[in-house]
DNA sequence: TGACGAACTGACGGGTCAGTCAGTCAGTCG
DNA sequence: CGACTGACTGACTGACCCGTCAGTTCGTCA
């Protein structure tokens, strides 16, 4: 057998468990209170063996949240390749951004966003991943102007502002523990919304 | 002299002293990288002298941010109790959010809401000063509403929506490095508030 | 002057944790 | 079969760092 075509399935499989595992940890605990240990004991495996498939502990956290993320981008695109009119898929991008569809993906990115200011490889997962959420509302809406259902000046620039609304008003319900409840999130987003397409 | 009046002038001083020195190593290494011993060596005192002002790590942390973002909120009450039109308020409250103005001071409020994920003190004292903020902005579009000058439909929903769309341009901005130019944060916002107040 | 306590020191205990390493074991190839 | 390799173990180490504590200094008050 060729031995020259990298690592083989056996090899990957465990890798992606780890990278799996770590999520789950990192989702619990959060990302700075992370052990390696953890991750091992979860699987039921030695720490050795982490270290065995992941130099540092730091390539480790990195490449699991970009796994995590890029699964979640995966998702969101396979919702918006379906039929339906502008105004449903913007519905659709709208509702999966929203906090309270997923508390505890908000908050493994409100802490990636912290690690990535001290994490050069951190910066550069969060900086790519955030970017294509937000190209994806773009299209959206570029889509929409396109056929005539929205009305953006610069679809570019709405969805900018709504993916910056919807971060910072996040960070409001899932950092701060509802200062502002879930309905009034929603409608402050919906008139966002409104506004821009209108 | 009454000693029953707490703590004399020479301890709350050195209080202080700590604290301000903390919140410089806190801004230069980040919140969750920042040591008993550095704070110590900083100030050329001795480790055991910290911890005789403050039990722990987690409570001078905590203090020590809620002494600088009390600070920062101060300074812009103070901008904002001058005369000027409901305009030229607004622009000075914008401006004063604004991240290029005070990038550590972002930093840190990102690491904050990070950390506020899992400490209640923290947690309290982000939700308490961040609605601080937003109060501040939605006082000034509510006084330009009173006087005719702006035509806010709900001035506390804009001032929520005005802020929150900051906070994310400004984790754009200040955690991904640059994706997003100063030039375009402040289009971007300068036309949300044109919307809000139109 | 001497007692007292508040402010302060610096060495140290104790716990945590990332990463290492010698060695085991199962499967494969010649 | 026997040599070899790659996956894996688990004990260990070395570093880090928080919080403690016995002891020192110094100002104050009786």
């Amino acid at each position: 057998m060729e031995k020259s075509e990298g690592p083989g399935p056996a090899v990957e499989k465990r890798r992606i468990q780890i990278l799996e595992a770590t999520c789950t940890v990192m989702r619990k605990q959060g990302i700075a209170a992370t052990r390696v240990g953890d991750v091992a004991k979860y699987l039921g495996i030695s720490t050795g063996l982490v270290h065995y498939h992941f130099d540092t502990k730091d390539e480790l956290l990195a490449a699991a949240f970009r796994h995590a993320a890029e699964k979640e981008l995966e998702a969101l695109r396979l919702l918006v390749n379906t039929d339906g009119t502008p105004r449903e898929l913007l519905d659709i991008v709208v509702d999966n951004f929203f906090p309270a569809s997923d508390f505890p993906s908000w908050r493994l990115w409100i802490e990636g966003w912290a690690v990535a200011l001290r994490s050069e490889s951190f910066r550069r997962t969060v900086m790519e991943l955030d970017e294509a959420w937000i190209e994806v509302l773009a299209d959206t809406l570029t889509d929409g102007v396109a056929s005539g259902d929205f009305a953006c000046v610069n679809p570019r620039d709405s969805a900018w502002r709504l993916a910056c609304l919807i971060e910072g008003l996040a960070i409001q319900q899932v950092a701060h523990g509802g200062v502002i409840n879930d309905v009034e999130t929603r409608r402050l987003v919906a008139d966002a919304v409104e506004a821009e397409i209108g």
